[in-house]
DNA sequence: CGGTGGGACGATAGCGTCCCACCGGTGCTCTATT
């Protein structure tokens, strides 16, 4: 049991602080009393100091699991730019003798971060049972409800090799969970009785505002419109890579902004460059795929504008989130055409098989390959000995309840009242009631009415340090 | 699924209507082949 002058001593000679941030004290609290915990703190609340102070009080290693290799890339960055040297990424990057060496000499690590993926390895988790590990982080874990029973299946395997590392103290982190959610994450990683700490994942510096048009054109008009009147810096998010990169050519000919594309068929350096030069605004604006956004802290974002739906409320509010991070005015739109939500059901949509199918590949009597696209996933659960009946009742569960998130977001866009109070709801809050800036039931004609401060451009020394992302990158490339 | 955009077609000189193909995201890691 550590004492209030005692961490507050370790803020300060680390980190260079004198307070905490709202549910970082009790946190921390929590964690250095070996409970596990599941923190919901909005974003900019500084999340990363959660389990990087515990570290300075702890003994043994603090294994961080991140859904992303850039992700990672960034903290072992701050962490060297702090003066850390004792960091480690376990990745794909990280081969041959190489990883041998660091696996052997895994103790010399006090921050070891690591994908989900990699712990499905039996080597690397042989290495690090043979130490102690002190604290087990989940960053952004919203993945392990959201990713994991669909697209990276690794994630539900997270509780496995928690209890095989000896479970650990646990924290779960992430910005936006619903009721629902939080209790799907602790089921999933098997800590029912976690210690929760959540704060109000209202921002209410964004402007929630939605607009409904007849046809496409029409919308196309609309985005215009409002990209000519709030510059940015900004985000438009589309459900598809195509429309994204078209609408990026066609709003650079259109207006004197700079806009590119970004989503995950444009080449890794492009993606490098592109977020780059948004960082450093010498971009305005960005046309983007779901594929932007996670990780990327930057303060000055003003809109974040919609032309598709996202799947649901979790997806829309941690894409909104982004911006105004400074505390400023912003805005977030949402533009609708009656049938947008199709596209997010097509994409949203998984056939699953019959049992008996399922049970034919596991006795190996049929090739999982008729299974088509899902193939893979569905091998993924046979061979983790997810039985065929779990394997049905999870996806069909996973179905129902992918398309009342869809309803719910659709619900959304149509409701009449108070948006912000619609979203605080469904994310079980309480709402004191609107101010004047809060969305556009209590501002009407708001787009005349609404003022955006202007972003400076970003001092030369001020630009982002990129030398290290860049040669991590290149690692990818290489091979 | 259902909207959209392009092309064909028809009846008539500048356009309406119908049909049909097309669309559609998120990332990790390992492995085999050039």
């Amino acid at each position: 049991m550590k004492n209030k002058q005692e961490i507050l001593d370790v803020l300060q000679s680390h980190f260079g602080f004198d307070d905490f941030r709202p549910g970082q004290e009790e946190t921390i609290n929590a964690l250095l009393e070996g409970k596990d915990t599941l923190s919901i703190l909005p974003t900019g609340a500084g999340k990363s100091l959660l389990y990087q102070l515990p570290a300075y009080l702890l003994s043994g290693t603090i294994l961080i699991v991140s859904p992303l290799i850039s992700l990672m890339q960034d903290q072992v960055d701050r962490l060297h730019r702090q003066g850390e040297k004792r960091v480690i990424m376990l990745s794909g990057q990280l081969v041959g003798k190489e990883r041998a060496s660091v696996l052997r000499n895994l103790k010399s690590f006090k921050f070891v971060f690591t994908s989900p993926e990699m712990l499905d390895n039996q080597q690397v988790l042989t290495a690090l049972k043979k130490n102690k590990v002190a604290l087990m982080v989940i960053d952004e874990a919203h993945c392990i409800s959201q990713w994991g029973p669909d697209f990276r299946p690794e994630y539900l395997l997270l509780k496995e090799v928690r209890q095989q590392l000896g479970s650990p103290t646990t924290l779960l982190l992430t910005a936006t969970a619903t009721p629902r959610i939080r209790q799907d994450i602790l089921k999933k990683m098997g800590m029912a009785t976690a210690y929760q700490v959540i704060k109000s994942v209202d921002r209410p510096n964004i402007f929630l505002a939605g607009q409904s048009v007849a046809t496409q054109k029409e919308k196309d008009g609309e985005l215009l419109k409002l990209i000519q009147k709030f510059t940015g810096p900004g985000i438009i998010y589309f459900a598809s890579r195509k429309l994204a990169s078209q609408m990026a050519e066609w709003l650079e000919n259109q207006t004197d902004l700079n806009v590119a594309a970004y989503h995950a068929g444009v080449a890794p350096i492009e993606r490098f460059r592109i977020q780059n030069q948004f960082m450093n605004n010498e971009l305005q604006v960005i046309c983007a795929t779901s594929a932007f956004g996670m990780g990327i802290d930057k303060n000055d974002i003003r809109y974040v504008i919609h032309y598709h739906l996202p799947s649901n409320l979790e997806n829309y509010l941690q894409e909104i989130g982004r911006a105004g991070r400074d505390g400023k005015q912003s805005l977030a739109v949402l533009l609708y055409a009656n049938g947008d939500e199709m596209i997010q059901r097509q994409l949203t949509s998984v056939d699953v098989p019959p049992v008996t199918i399922l049970e034919q590949i596991k006795n190996g009597k049929l090739s999982a390959n008729i299974l088509g696209e899902q193939a893979s996933l569905f091998e993924f659960y046979l061979e983790h000995s997810f039985t065929p009946q779990q394997i049905i009742a999870m996806f069909e569960r996973r179905k129902i309840q992918t398309e009342k998130e869809l309803q719910e977001m659709v619900a959304y866009i149509k409701e009449d009242g108070c948006k912000r109070k619609y979203l605080l709801t469904y994310f079980g809050e309480q709402f004191d009631g609107p101010n004047e800036f809060c969305c556009d039931n209590e501002l009407s004609n708001w787009s005349t009415k609404l003022v955006l401060p202007i972003s400076q451009p970003i001092p030369e020394n001020n630009k982002m340090g990129w030398e290290n992302r860049l040669k991590a990158l290149l690692n990818i490339t290489e091979n």
